[in-house]
Formats: C-alpha cells, sequence, structure tokens
RNA sequence: GGGGAGUUGCCCGAGCGGCCAAUGGGAGCAGACUGUAAAUCUGCCGGCGGAAGCCUACGUAGGUUCGAAUCCUUCACUCCCCA
C-alpha cells in the first residue's frame, strides 16, 4: 500500500481527523506511529459500540505501527463526564480491577496481544503530588472545560456538577503527555478530551499527538448510543445465537451502518446493499441476516455464523423451535411428590425474578412445554426430556439429573 | 455566611392527612399481529402468599394523629439568588 491508500485505508470508518495533512505527513516520516487508545474499565463487557475504535487501532497494527492501550483504571475511579447528563457513579478500586481484568480478556480478540503495549494510568496518576497536579491544571482554564455541552447542559438544567468532573479530561490529556503518543483514537464524544491531549503535549514541548474519531455504534434500539448500562448492547463475547438474535433486531434503518461499523463486509459490498435497499430491491431481512451472519463471523468464525443464521431461521421465521436446545438438569428442589413445581422452576432457572412474576408469565400465556401452553400454575407431570419455553427466544430442555 | 426551591418506585414525574403499592409517560416483560425481538394493539409491571391478607417502600431520624408520601422538627444531599 502507498501512504495514500494507507491513510485512505484509515480513514475508513472515522469522523474527524486532527490534522488529516499532519497525519499523512506522520505516515510519510516512516516511523513506527505510537497510537494511543484509552478505556476506562467502567463495564464488564467489551461491546461492539467500543469494538470500532478498536477495530480501528487493529488497523494502524496492522500497517506496523504500536498500539498502546491505556486502561484507565484511575479515571475510571473519576467518571468521564463526557455525553453524560449525570454524574457518574464513583467504582470502587475493586470492581475497576475486576472490570479491568474482564475487559483486557476480551479486547486481544480484536487485538493482537503479542503488538501491543498496555499500561494503567494509575502508574503515573496515582502517585502524582499535589503540587505537580496544580501545576498541571494551571494550564486547562475553567471556561474551556464548561465550553463543553454537557457541563454547559447541565449547568443550565440546575443539575449538578462535581470538581472531579471537570477535572478528568485533564486527567486522560495527561496520559498523551506520559505515553508520547503520536495519534490518539477515540469514539466521536471524546474530541474535546483528545484534543486537551494534543494542547497538553505541546506545553511539554513535545509534538501534539494526531487525533482521530470513530463514530459512536447506535444501539440495538436504534436510537442511544451502544451502552452495557443502557442494555442496547452487544458484547463481543457473547454467543454466536444471543448475537445473531440481538442484531437481527436492530431497526432496518441502521442496518447500512452497522454493516460499515462492525462487520468485515467490503464497503463496495456493502454499497451494492445499500443501493439495493432505497430501491427497494432487497427485502431489509435478508440484509439484516447477512448482517448478522457476517457479524458473528467475526467474533466466532464463519462457521458458526452460518449456524446462528439457521438457528435464527429455525426458530423464529419458521417458528420451529430451536434444532440444539441447551439442556438444563431439574433441580431436585422443583421436585414434588406428583412432579415438578413450575413456578419454581422458573425461578431456579432464572426465566423469572420472584415467584410473582413467574405466575404472571405463566398467567400471560408466555411458558410452554413442547409446543403446549401451561395453564396450572402449580404441579405439572410429565416435563422431564421435554423442552421449555419461555417467552419467544429463551428455551431448554430438561434433564432429570 | 444569608435567602429561596427541592429529594417519590428502574428513569422522568403527579399526589400535599384516610379512597395510596401510590395518576401519567418512558423503559422492561408477555400476548396478538408481522419479514424481524420494528410499528401497532392488549395485558403485566415491589415481595410473600392457590385466596383472605401480610410485609417492605415515597432522602434520614424522630414527632403530631385513630390514621402520614402528604403536617411539624432533625440531619444529609442537590439546585438557584445574594455575599
Amino acid at each position: 500500500m502507498t501512504i495514500e491508500e494507507q491513510l485512505r485505508f484509515l480513514k475508513r470508518n472515522t469522523t474527524h481527523i486532527v490534522d488529516e495533512q499532519e497525519l499523512l505527513d506522520k505516515l510519510k516520516s516512516g516511523k513506527k506511529l505510537r497510537i494511543k487508545l484509552g478505556v476506562d474499565p467502567t463495564a464488564s463487557h467489551v461491546t461492539l459500540g467500543w469494538a470500532v475504535v478498536f477495530r480501528k487501532l487493529r488497523d494502524f497494527q496492522r500497517l506496523g505501527h504500536q498500539a498502546c492501550l491505556i486502561i484507565g483504571n484511575f479515571t475510571a475511579q473519576i467518571g468521564d463526564p463526557s455525553g453524560k447528563s449525570k454524574t457518574r457513579p464513583q467504582l470502587t478500586t475493586e470492581q475497576v480491577k475486576e472490570y479491568a481484568d474482564s475487559v483486557l480478556d476480551q479486547i486481544f480478540k480484536i487485538l493482537d496481544k503479542d503488538k501491543t503495549e498496555v499500561y494503567f494510568n494509575g502508574e503515573w496518576l496515582d502517585n502524582m503530588k499535589l503540587a505537580d497536579f496544580i501545576r498541571l491544571a494551571s494550564k486547562v482554564t475553567v471556561a474551556r472545560i464548561l465550553e463543553r455541552d454537557d457541563f454547559k447542559n447541565r449547568l443550565k438544567e440546575e443539575k449538578p456538577i462535581s470538581l472531579h468532573e471537570i477535572i478528568y479530561p485533564m486527567c486522560q490529556a495527561y496520559d498523551s503527555v506520559e505515553l508520547k503518543a503520536d495519534v490518539e483514537l477515540g469514539g466521536n464524544d471524546q474530541l474535546f478530551n483528545n484534543l486537551l491531549g494534543r494542547t497538553l503535549m505541546t506545553q511539554f514541548s513535545m509534538e501534539g499527538q494526531s487525533v482521530m474519531l470513530c463514530p459512536l455504534l447506535v444501539g440495538t434500539d436504534g436510537k442511544e448510543k451502544m451502552s452495557q448500562s443502557l442494555g442496547n448492547y452487544i458484547g463481543i463475547t457473547e454467543e454466536p445465537n444471543e448475537m445473531f438474535g440481538k442484531a437481527m433486531s436492530i431497526p432496518d434503518d441502521i442496518i447500512i451502518n452497522w454493516m460499515e461499523l462492525t462487520t468485515d463486509i467490503s464497503p463496495e459490498e456493502i454499497e451494492k446493499y445499500k443501493t439495493a435497499l432505497e430501491k427497494n430491491e432487497i427485502n431489509p431481512r435478508d440484509a439484516k441476516l447477512y448482517l448478522a451472519k457476517s457479524l458473528v463471523s467475526v467474533y466466532h468464525g464463519s462457521e458458526a455464523g452460518e449456524k446462528a443464521e439457521q438457528y435464527f431461521i429455525d426458530t423464529f421465521s419458521a417458528r420451529k423451535g430451536p434444532t440444539d436446545v441447551e439442556e438444563v438438569t431439574l433441580p431436585g428442589s422443583c421436585l414434588t411428590e406428583n412432579g415438578v413445581d413450575i413456578v419454581s422452576l422458573l425461578l431456579e432457572l432464572k426465566f423469572a425474578d420472584s415467584r410473582g412474576s413467574a405466575k404472571r408469565l405463566i398467567q400471560s400465556g408466555a411458558v410452554s412445554i413442547e409446543g403446549n401452553k401451561i395453564t396450572d400454575l402449580y404441579t405439572q407431570e410429565n416435563i422431564k426430556d421435554k423442552v421449555l419455553k419461555v417467552g419467544k427466544h429463551r428455551f431448554c430442555k430438561l434433564v432429570a439429573h
């Protein structure tokens, strides 16, 4: 690839590059660039949303540049206010540690582990002296920070802004100084934070990092940004069938966007789907099936993609019920003299949160065995080795111990 | 430091002494329908109980009252204005 081709390749799925010419020059220099990507371990799963940026980092990695991953174990405890209309809950050190382990585990499904430098920003932020910290703080003005929409809006809406939130961007910016980053990647909501890093670096007599931002992936609800706390996410380690099903639930108008951001489908092919959809030459469902299959293939291989598609078609389109169902041992606690206590069973299998909700599920006709709806709230006979179905998509086969 | 407003279920937000487990909206769950887990319509939506009922809940702790989410006091937290 020529340098120009490389740039074009890197520019795919980005929203901002500051500054493009500067980045081109850096690429031309032939230097192995240090590409920074910081993530705060505030949740246990790596979602497809995060994956968009990780995949971009991997692109750089494939071009021979140095991936520098920062796990924000310090900043996670402050809480990034970006795009938030309220203060994040403060996480404990233990929680952050737990999330960090979990996240690191998953990230290397995308990145090449051997070619990634991993840092924890607690390494330098934990031990910073207050005097140094204040000197750092003198480089940033309050007005600059309050320019940010999320702060401005909260101020206007009379919602609280705590001092620690104002400090957040500075800490993240300082990471770039420590890392001597050439380029920082981030989600679209990180523009302010990343630019602050760029500015701060020059104050430390370094060349400022270039900034490259990726679009935020819309969640499965088609409205909000994908996030674990909103529950509209798909985790990259989720089971194929789960992943497939969730992908099928997205609204039609984000199909193309998801193809671009979450799969390895080529730009040319995506373009074909796009025009076909616009001209109504294709059923959106089929485009979505292809999307879902491609998505599963990215994380589980193409064979798993095929299987998940088949499972989906069998289970939901043809309403046949799944072909191979997870087998679950009947818990002894649910057995009664006459058979099985269904309410306890639903509770035991975590299909319901309480006995009351289990009863409600049964009463609303959501529970069936081998296709026969259950109407009796209580004991059921002969349910061993049969398929229990709860709602539209939860199945299991009951096996006696 | 002074003055004012506020804190209700997962979220937003009514209620201002009994009819309040608490209106309404959103989210969620389920049913029907559908190419789809979309849209729409319907039902459910604190816990325990086959039911009667009981328990827990309206920031915290007390108090007034036969009876409080609703009145009084305390404390905590948030916001606004002034200094």
